[in-house]
RNA sequence: UGACCUAUGGUGUAAUGGUAGCACUACUGAUUUUGGUUCAGUCAGUCUAGGUUCGAAUCCUGGUAGGUCAACCA
């Protein structure tokens, strides 16, 4: 059975069988002007994956031409973030590395009479480019000298001039149907700090003038961008050919779009400035360091990208196949643990007082050399507050007033008195257990219901918060207006601190990912039938483990 | 009243002129010390109208729908 090929996988099969290139080099080349998010991840999966699947290389390439919005921390968190999805580049470079061969390039269009300084306001510019439906007018300066040309450029790169007095123009076609072929601007004069060539420079070349020879220089086979740059493939093979240089090619793909997701690196940046979110790695953002900390593993969201394929038309994925390929990897490898996010106190009335007994409890029921370990059991436990309901649906199979519910590795307990407070809240329980059903102990006994708990003498409280689905749904399509978004997404996230964990989890090392057994809630459903659980979101615990070790 | 890109179940993605397949979702059943997991199954698709052909998701033409392009952003 012959796995099938994506485009772009057909695509180099047909290079590398004809000859064309004797092995492959991709590279991703992100500005860093922002934190690496889900889409990028798909990006990054496919250009490193294809090289690494043809036997060939790639190479980290920033593309660092606009100094106003770049910075050095970027720069780091991307390259940290690459690293942890699992990927290692051959090349670290730069854009502004290329700088002064872009320069001497500029002058060899000017010379071929193929680019000239233009002394219009930008205003003027966007005016004599036209519209989409109308061509536009050359410009006044567009017929100047070569030597002219020349001694502008040079006087605009000696710092003559201010910012936005000249730029800098490619001689190409100001009635092309494609806006980008009418004498697109190759540099802008821009007197700013950049994060690497410092005040070396004060012009600085446009994407367009700078991605396509940055890829040349590197002898870059495959230029793999998304599809909005299509539009630009024309320009981009006009450098190449007017320079005669490496002749790399670019191919588009569609970008990555995910349900519930923000995934706009301005929105991004307006949600972490604006204090909605804590930082960029927050756990409710689309982030790889996001996802990082809400217990994503690298290998899930290298699955997730596989998934999602490569193709050119445009897509919306659903966000429970990045959830499914999480469990899909959790499932097998987190340990599971007991916890009660949201406790009620149970007493179990004719449970001797003071006794305490060890159960075991199997590490990971999908992995049998994950051994087991003890948890203790007492006359007090926690249950979930949502595991008890006083008035329960039909098929509600867990506590209720005179029911039965198996407690999970201990005890069938029954439920005889509900106690509330002053309010009417349900504030405690007391139950029987059956001592015959002891777990392992060979009781045929049966209960529609298994719940999770934690010994209330043992447990361990936790004043952390819990990353998990409920983060996730606090990203909506758009960013509401207003100010209240942030009360928004505080609502949607799920505050740990009245949690209590079963003790071995105390022993957990910090940077691990558990899961805790059945993490459901109940939501209504939209046909107004009975309320439906939704289960097992896969929680888990990461770095948030360490801050709480540091609190006690 | 432009150019370019795209169109396959609810969502993605295969089939490259020869049986429309796979995954996620939803639903059903089996197993189950959590309703999770696992296993089995069900629902559901070629935008439209012509044309070429023995045969079209695939090629051609015309429509329609969506997307991209008018930063001195990338």
């Amino acid at each position: 059975m012959e796995e099938s090929l994506n485009f772009l996988e057909e695509i180099i099969e047909a290079d590398l069988a004809a000859g064309k290139h004797k092995s492959i080099l991709t590279r991703f080349p992100p500005e860093p002007n922002g934190y690496l998010h889900i889409g990028h991840a798909k990006s990054i999966c496919l250009n490193f994956g294809l090289a690494k699947k043809y036997g060939g290389k790639t190479n980290l390439r920033f593309d660092d031409t606009n100094p106003v919005k770049e910075d050095t921390e970027y720069v780091d968190s991307i390259k940290e973030d690459i690293q942890w999805l699992g990927f290692q580049w051959a090349n670290e470079f730069y854009a502004s590395d290329y700088f002064e061969q872009l320069y001497d390039w500029a002058c060899l269009l000017i010379k071929k009479s193929l680019a000239y300084v233009d002394d219009q306001t930008q205003e003027e510019i966007r005016l004599t480019r036209g519209t989409v439906t109308n061509p536009g007018k050359d410009s006044p300066f567009r017929n100047r000298s070569v030597e002219e040309n020349l001694d502008l450029f040079a006087r605009m790169r000696a710092g003559e001039f201010k910012d936005g007095d000249k730029v800098l123009r490619a001689k190409i076609d100001m009635a092309h149907t494609n806006m980008l072929m009418r004498d697109p601007i190759l540099y802008r004069i821009l007197h700013a700090h950049h994060h690497r060539t410092g005040d070396k420079w004060c012009i600085y070349p446009m994407y367009d003038y700078a991605h396509g020879q940055s890829d040349s220089i590197e002898k870059i086979t495959h230029s793999i961008c998304t599809l909005e740059f299509d539009v630009h493939r024309p320009l981009y093979d006009w450098f190449i050919e007017k320079l005669e240089i490496f002749p790399s090619h670019q191919y588009e793909f569609a970008r990555l779009n995910l349900t519930y997701t923000v995934m706009s690196k301005r929105k991004l940046l307006e949600l972490v400035k604006n204090n909605y979110v804590s930082a960029w790695d927050d756990p409710r953002m689309p982030t790889i360091c996001g996802l990082r900390r809400r217990g994503y593993t690298p290998e899930s969201i290298r699955l997730f990208a596989e998934k999602v394929g490569v193709a050119k038309r445009d897509n919306v994925i659903d966000l429970s196949l990045l959830e499914w390929c999480v469990r899909e990897d959790l499932n097998k490898r987190a340990r599971r643990y007991l916890a009660v996010l949201n406790p009620l106190k149970v007493v179990i009335t004719n449970y001797p007082e003071g006794q305490t007994e060890e159960l075991e409890a199997v590490n990971n029921p999908e992995d049998e050399s994950a051994g087991k370990r003890k948890i203790p059991f007492s006359r007090e436990i926690y249950i979930e507050h949502d595991d008890f309901m006083e008035n329960p649906p039909k098929k509600y199979f867990r506590l209720s007033p005179g029911s039965e519910v198996r407690l999970k590795y201990a005890y069938i307990i029954k439920c005889e008195e509900v106690i509330k407070d002053a309010l009417g809240n349900v504030t405690e329980l007391r139950c029987t257990y059956d001592p015959e059903t002891r777990s392992g102990g060979g009781s045929t006994k049966q209960v529609k219901g298994t719940i999770h708990w934690v010994s209330a003498a043992h447990a361990v409280p936790a004043a952390v918060r819990l990353f998990d689905r409920l983060f996730t749904e606090a990203y909506m399509d758009d960013i509401p207006e207003g100010k209240d978004y942030k009360d928004y997404l505080n609502s949607l996230s799920l505050q740990l601190s009245k949690a209590y964990l079963e003790p071995e989890l105390a022993n957990v090392q910090a940077g691990t990912n558990v899961q805790f057994e059945r993490m459901g809630y109940f939501v209504p459903d939209k046909d107004s039938k009975p309320e439906k659980p939704v289960f097992n979101r896969t929680v888990t615990l990461k770095d948030t483990w360490a801050k709480m070790a540091a609190k006690q």
